[in-house]
Formats: structure tokens, C-alpha cells, sequence
RNA sequence: GGCGGCAUGGCCAAGUGGUAAGGCAGGGGCCUGCAAAGCCCUUACCCCCAGUUCGAAUCUGGGUGCCGCCUCCA
């Protein structure tokens, strides 16, 4: 049993070995925070904190390391039409970063760098660089010399000669005449380290002028400053392999003459009808917009909706797709919270403690279902087949709970359901799928012993009133009048009451 | 044009040589005055063609279709 990883640098599966024992060190790719975050972001995000996560779980420390982007065109762009700062931009995203990931949560890294708290660093690196032949200023800016670099291409898998400049369309071809400032690059594959300032824009002093740092640099920076030379694992979306990964490589393995990363890992876009959501096409949904109102979803969907596909697979986001997720959330949840709902009858005497319900007090045993688990896990992290793993426990959980409510009692021994319980509380934890009750009160038992109910709702009827409606059912029942017995049933139905008439004349009932 | 990826039931999705996990949605039956719950049953020629093999969704070759990247990108 070993986690294997497919490494985009190498595309295959290969054994997870660390550089040190017991520790990985990660580095993930953040956001340009220039506006909320959409559902792309939170795939990704999800796929490397359940990445984080199971690493954990498997027992190593992992030190994770994620950056923001806060300086960039598009914040100063925002800025100037909202007749802001880039700085107020800047925090007013990450600022809600924050409060979207902790929704789906999403763990904290153990650092987040800012570029513009990297500048140093930056300005070393470019230096470096520069000594080594590998940048060349040019009017104010300075460029990484690509071809220099013999290995570039190794990550992305291309060469230059076979790269077509321009080809995604984006990159105004430069012709005389056409753009108002030619590009001083040598070559046109040639990248920017170092911008120089237009006016009124933030600026840095540098030894080539006032200016600001290209992309990529950055996170070159940032990782050797926050956690080395080489690191273990570097994530980041498909979409960063070129060219954003590339030149981190290109410029980080120049200077320090070792590989950036051992393994590079890279999830799979979410597409809307078929094509990539993305904020040009205009076709992204924020993750806000999706939990807030009038949708009202629980985060949780989205992330079982995001972990329900292999993460390296594109996932189509369509409202059936959306629909499915939520009913399957509900399937889950209604095992997580088996044992706050059915704890007492069961006679949990810990039902009460403080660390009721805590995955870290929990223990579980190595059963079949923790081994399927983790081979499924250890697969280049197949959550989709975790996840069958944790349905199989949620339904049979579900279906106790079911037996629990209609028949009073079940036939399974309350130590094996507990460990049931314990087990997919403890699995879906891994995978960050958590649910607890809003609150435990002494008196919450939902079922069971109607008496002790107390009905808080407003406008609810009270215990003795709704007894008393059961007993004229009952009566109207003996004497073959349905009619009226379903009246009642369903007038207490419209209140949230359910009835369960069982054999041998006994109805019971309980609150939905 | 180059590089890479994907194609499995109504929808989603695992499975990489031995005869198809799981989720969602549906159908039928038993039980029940009706419900609820439970139980039972139920839907796949794995894109096409050719090949390798005792045996292929899984390997090889050739098609077809879709997607991503080729300096904004998670």
C-alpha cells in the first residue's frame, strides 16, 4: 500500500517519496485578487486541501504554502475604475478568498506570501538571473533569456520550435505600426521578471528602474523563500503548466541548479457546457453567488460535486449535475449525523462529552472499507472511489437510523454502528466532508420518545395537543373512517409532524 | 500547425487483460386501509474498425468526436 501521484513532469503514476522523512512541503499557486473567486477556484482549492488532508491522514506534516497575487494589471485596472487603490483591491479579495474557502473548508496554508511583501526576494532572483546571462534588460524592463534554457519545455512537454506564437489568439502579433509600444524582447517566447513603472502606477526601485515584478517570478521567490530549493510537491491548475510553471522552473533551476519540485501536480478545469469557465468567456459562476441567495446551497455540495470526479478530469457544472450533488449530500450527511440523532437510544453514554462527535478522539479500526478507502486514496488520489466507500457506510447508516425511527429498535449491535460511524466521520473528515448539528440540546432527540419533544417552532403545536390529535386519528381509524384520519395526518403533516403507524395500533410520531 | 487529454447505463462517475464500484434519477413487486420505513427484483453489446491474446472497456494500429494549452488564467 503506497500513495502514487501522477506527476505531470514525467505523466505517469510514480511512487510518493519525500525529500525528507515524514514531511512534505507543498506549494500551491494562488489567486490574482482582483475579484471573487468562481467556481474554478474553488475546484482547485478543494483538490489540494483533500490532497493536504490525506497526506496528513497517511501521517506525514506537511508545510503548505500558498501565495496571492496582489499586484498585476487586472487589480490595477479594478483599481482605476473604482477609483481605488491596488492595495484596497488586493485586500478587499483576499479578504473574501478567506471567506469562501473557510465555507468549503478549506484549511489555511501554513503561510500565505504576498508578492508585494517579496519584492526582495524578487529583486535577488532577477539579479541572480542576470548574472548568470539568463536576463537581459531592455528599456526599463528585464527578460528571461528562454533560450538559454535548454531544458525549457520539459514540464509542458514542448519545444519551441513547434510553438506557435500567438496561437491562443490573445497575444497582439507584433507588426510595425500596429501596437503602441514594441516589445523590446529579444524573442518573442522571451518572458517578463521585471516591469518598468508606467507613470502614476505602484513602483519598486530596482537596479533596472522603478518598476514592478513580472508574474512568475514570484512564486520562484516565494518558494525558495518559504520552503527551499526543492520542495516535494507544486500544485496549481492545468491550466498554469504553460506557461506559468515552465518559467517558474526555467527560472528557479538556473539559480540554485536543483529541481524546483519532485512531483508537479495539476487539476482538471471545470467546464460549462462543454468549455472551460473562465472569467474572458465570461461564463463563471462565483463561488458566492452559487451558496448565497436564492440558491441557498450548502457548501458541502460543492464540494462533493468537485470530489465526485477524479481531480486531473474536467467536470461539466450543470444544474442536474448541481441537483445530484445535493441529494448525495444529503445521503452523507444524514450518516455523519447518525449518532448526534440516534446516539442516546443507542446508549452512547459519551453523547454528551465535549469530543462527542471529534474525528481526532475517534479510532477506527483497519477494516475492509478504511482499506478500500485508502488504495482508492493511494491511486493518485480516486475520490470518486473513496466516496463509494463513504455512501456504502452513509446508506447503511441511513438505513439503521431509518429502522431506528419506524421500528423503535435494530437488530445491529450499538458498538458495530458506532464504529460504522465513527469510521465515516472520520473518512469524510479526510476528504473535508463535515456535518454536525446545529445544536446539541439536552432535549433535541428528534425521535423515540415524543414525550420529552419539545416543541420550540413557532406556531407549533405542543406535545400534548399533538397527542391528542393522534388519539382522535386513532379513533376515527377504529371506526374505519380514513377520511378523517388522513385529514388529521395530513393537517399535522403540514406542521412538521410525521406519523408512523406500526403494527399492532401503536402510531408514533416525531418532528421533521 | 504543435503538444497534451478525454470518449463506460437516462445523467454523473470508478475500473488499465479474466468478464462492469459508487452516486443521482427511474421501473416492478411484497408489506400497508392509505402513508412511512423495510425487503426483493430491475435497466451497459464500455465511440467505430482492425489486430494481439485462451480471454480486452482495459494492450497495439487506424478512424471519428469533444476538450485543454501554445505567454490573462485555478
Amino acid at each position: 500500500m503506497a500513495l502514487k501521484l501522477y506527476n505531470t513532469l514525467t505523466r505517469h503514476k510514480e511512487p510518493f517519496e519525500t525529500l525528507e522523512t515524514g514531511q512534505v512541503r507543498v506549494y500551491c499557486c494562488g489567486v490574482t485578487v482582483y475579484d471573487y473567486c468562481h467556481l474554478g477556484h474553488a475546484r482547485s482549492y478543494i483538490v489540494w486541501d483533500t490532497v493536504r488532508r490525506y497526506l496528513q491522514w497517511c501521517g506525514y506534516q506537511v508545510r503548505y504554502v500558498q501565495n496571492f497575487t496582489d499586484i498585476d494589471d487586472k487589480i490595477l485596472n479594478r483599481a482605476r475604475q473604482e477609483g481605488s487603490t491596488m492595495q484596497a483591491v488586493a485586500e478587499r479579495f483576499t479578504q473574501a478568498y478567506f471567506e469562501d474557502m473557510e465555507r468549503l473548508n478549506i484549511q489555511q496554508a501554513d503561510a500565505y506570501p504576498l508578492a508585494t511583501h517579496t519584492i526582495d526576494g524578487i529583486k535577488r532572483l532577477i539579479h541572480e538571473l542576470e548574472n548568470k546571462g539568463y536576463a537581459y534588460p531592455a528599456e526599463g524592463d528585464v527578460y528571461y533569456a528562454v533560450r538559454r534554457f535548454p531544458q525549457y519545455g520539459k514540464l509542458s512537454g514542448r519545444k519551441l520550435e513547434e510553438m506557435q506564437a500567438g496561437a491562443s489568439g490573445r497575444v497582439a502579433i507584433e507588426e510595425p505600426g500596429v501596437s503602441d509600444r514594441m516589445s523590446p524582447k529579444k524573442d518573442p517566447f522571451d518572458f517578463a521578471l521585471w516591469k518598468a513603472a508606467k507613470p502614476g502606477e505602484p513602483a519598486w526601485e530596482s537596479p533596472w528602474g522603478m518598476g514592478r515584478p513580472g508574474w512568475h517570478i514570484e512564486c520562484s521567490a516565494m518558494v525558495r523563500q518559504c520552503l527551499g530549493e526543492t520542495i516535494d510537491i507544486h500544485v496549481g491548475g492545468s491550466d498554469l503548466v504553460f506557461p506559468h510553471h515552465e518559467n517558474e522552473i526555467a527560472q528557479s533551476e538556473v539559480v540554485t541548479g536543483k529541481s524546483l519540485a519532485r512531483y508537479w501536480l495539476h487539476n482538471g478545469m471545470v467546464n460549462v457546457g462543454g468549455e472551460k469557465m473562465s472569467k474572458s468567456l465570461g461564463n463563471f459562476t462565483t463561488i458566492r453567488d452559487l451558496l448565497n441567495a436564492p440558491n441557498l446551497l450548502e457548501p458541502m455540495v460543492l464540494r462533493l460535486f468537485v470530489l465526485q470526479a477524479q481531480y486531473r478530469k474536467p467536470i461539466d457544472f450543470t444544474d442536474p449535475a448541481i441537483a445530484s450533488a445535493q441529494n448525495s449530500w444529503l445521503t452523507l450527511k444524514e450518516g455523519l449525523l447518525f449518532g448526534y440523532q440516534y446516539g442516546e437510544q443507542l446508549g452512547w453514554s459519551d453523547r454528551h462529552d465535549v469530543s462527542f462527535g471529534d474525528p481526532a478522539c475517534m479510532r477506527i479500526s483497519t477494516s475492509e472499507l478504511v482499506k478500500r478507502f485508502q488504495i482508492a486514496m493511494d491511486d493518485d488520489f480516486n475520490t470518486p472511489g473513496a466516496l463509494a466507500v463513504l455512501f456504502e457506510l452513509a446508506k447503511d447508516l441511513r438505513r439503521e437510523g431509518n429502522l431506528l425511527i419506524h421500528a423503535g429498535t435494530s437488530e445491529t449491535d450499538s458498538q458495530a454502528l458506532r464504529q460504522q460511524w465513527q469510521t465515516l466521520v472520520c473518512l469524510a473528515q479526510v476528504l473535508g466532508l463535515e456535518s454536525r448539528p446545529p445544536m446539541i440540546t439536552e432535549t433535541s432527540h428528534a425521535v423515540a420518545s415524543p414525550a420529552t419533544v419539545s416543541g420550540t417552532g413557532i406556531g407549533s403545536l405542543s406535545d400534548a395537543q399533538i397527542e391528542s390529535l393522534v388519539q382522535q386519528r386513532q379513533s376515527a381509524r377504529q371506526a374505519k373512517n380514513f377520511a378523517e384520519g388522513d385529514r388529521i395526518r395530513n393537517e399535522l403533516q403540514a406542521q412538521g409532524i410525521i406519523l408512523i403507524d406500526q403494527p399492532g395500533g401503536v402510531t408514533r410520531w416525531h418532528r421533521s
